[in-house]
DNA sequence: AGTCTACTTTACGTAAACGTCAAGCTAGTC
DNA sequence: GACTAGCTTGACGTTTACGTAAAGTAGACT
């Protein structure tokens, strides 16, 4: 119903397309469809179906990548879905709700303040490794020309 | 053997002590005992042993806090592994070893990279949600004091 | 009509990272 | 000398995040 028309043609790759099927996302992400199935599954996708088809729209695009970024930083699905609820439930909800998702960013906030700072020594002692690495070559190739 | 007489007394909590038990570790570090043991179980800890009994000293402590960095990064038990033992052999090793470690630490480097400007993304997305729901209690209060 | 190809559901399997008993040793205390 | 607290090993259980077939469907091509 209103498949209002929509220039189709010379609208080739603008990044922001009209939809995708869960083999074209599980490409460009580099994950597996099962991957993406499982995060329906999970709550945190809700693509459209056409027949029994799903298909993919911005929206979904949009969460995916979050999601993925949320991985990356170590947060679990159930994590990223309460971030994910936060962004769709913002505008609505009574106070009490606002004022425990204003909690909740809080909290987020100060885990990735956490996190900042975790990266900063473990970069810091990486140099150390590296510097020490780096040494040890010096001495074995200043002990290969003496020789 | 050899029990270098320490000054026991009137040397406190300097944060640099002679020993921990499993228990004591597990209750600075919020973890349980079950975990340290695990994580020795995976080759990133290797305590004295004095009796049946474990004894973990410094070297212990600061790799047991490594982990739980790792961990809050998102890295496996796996990878911190691989760091630890970076740390550990970065001074002896051949040649090829030394270079295959250089290579590891610009892989963690970039990960961390990543992670980093996810960080930075992610910040930024938890601002724009936290504005919007401030907006939206606004709307609440003034709808409030109209009424 | 037959055959790909890409999707679908269902379901069992698996690796990682512990949790959770169970049962036993041991050093210090009442 | 019984008791308790804290340690030990062993083993099975649990959660998370998917992997991996198996079996079916639906559209496109030959």
């Amino acid at each position: 119903m209103s498949d209002a028309p929509q220039p189709a043609t010379l609208e080739r790759s603008t990044s922001s397309r009209r939809s995708y099927t869960i083999g074209e996302l599980a490409k460009v992400f580099e994950v597996t469809p099962r991957t993406i199935r499982f995060y329906e599954q999970e709550g945190l996708l809700t693509p459209e179906r056409r027949g029994r088809n799903r298909v993919y729209h911005e929206k979904d695009r949009v969460r995916l990548k979050l999601t993925l970024r949320g991985k990356r930083l170590g947060f679990s699905l159930a994590e990223i879905r309460e971030v994910i609820q936060l962004y769709d439930r913002a505008p609505d909800g009574d106070e009490r709700q606002l004022q425990r998702l204003l909690d909740i960013l809080a909290e987020k906030r100060l885990a990735m303040q956490q996190q900042l700072e975790d990266i900063r020594v473990l970069q810091q002692e990486l140099d150390d490794v590296e510097t020490r690495c780096r040494e040890s070559l010096q001495v074995l190739k200043a002990a290969r020309g003496k020789r």
